[in-house]
DNA sequence: CTGATCTACAACCATTTGGTTGTACGATAG
DNA sequence: CTATCGTACAACCAAATGGTTGTAGATCAG
């Protein structure tokens, strides 16, 4: 086994980032405009070291970059993750219309 | 706020049950061949109650459904789920392009 | 210089997650 | 009928998650 354990990994920290409401609004937002973490923080109500938190779980999902500005951090998103993550999906989109089209192979023999 | 709270929940389940090496093998498994749960359980080196759970976490995301056959269950992909999350990263997709296609926009106009 | 702001990070807590073992029960094979 | 198989589910455990407060270091405004 061990087919790919990076790629594996990797893969669960970005379904992971995605799996929350709170990360997936952060995600919308940095993509559009341009936030600081406290800029970030103010959106939601939770504390400033909580949105810290969804924010580094971005970063280390590739989901966002972090620049820092000054004594800001700007946060930015990523496209990287995004693409990583729809290349999945369209993975298994794939298996699943070769499925159908096996499946129809199947009843055209018969 | 409270803007879509139940979409939001399927949201988390979806991705959170993506974010799992062996739930991804099992979806794609299930799309391809026909497995019991204890087939299933079989592949991996994990308790039969430890797939059963992970089989558990994918039919609550409608990734998967269950139908029993005389003292099996079997285990099908479902491609309701997948089209959920599929349809969700599109959607993030397009903001991106789009606020490409404003960055091109401000560089044209100046 | 001083005070306010932005960030980082540690420590803590409750809940969830991913795994285990054990028990029980319906369906099937012999 | 009996033994076995496939499943369900409870109880338990360690680790991760999502939140909190508190402390401390940079950076900026006045």
């Amino acid at each position: 086994m061990v087919v790919d354990q990076l790629r594996e990994d990797e893969l669960d920290r970005l379904f992971q980032a995605f799996a929350d409401s709170t990360r997936r609004d952060i995600v919308r937002r940095v993509t559009v405009g341009e936030y600081s973490v406290s800029g970030l923080a103010a959106l939601y109500a939770m504390s400033f070291a909580a949105v810290q938190k969804h924010v580094a779980v971005l970063e280390r999902a590739s989901l966002v970059t972090k620049e820092k500005r000054g004594r800001e951090q700007i946060v930015r998103g990523n496209h990287e993750g995004l693409q990583k993550a729809r290349r999945l999906l369209d993975e298994y989109e794939a298996i699943w219309r070769q499925r159908v089209d096996r499946i129809a192979d199947i009843l055209a023999e018969g």
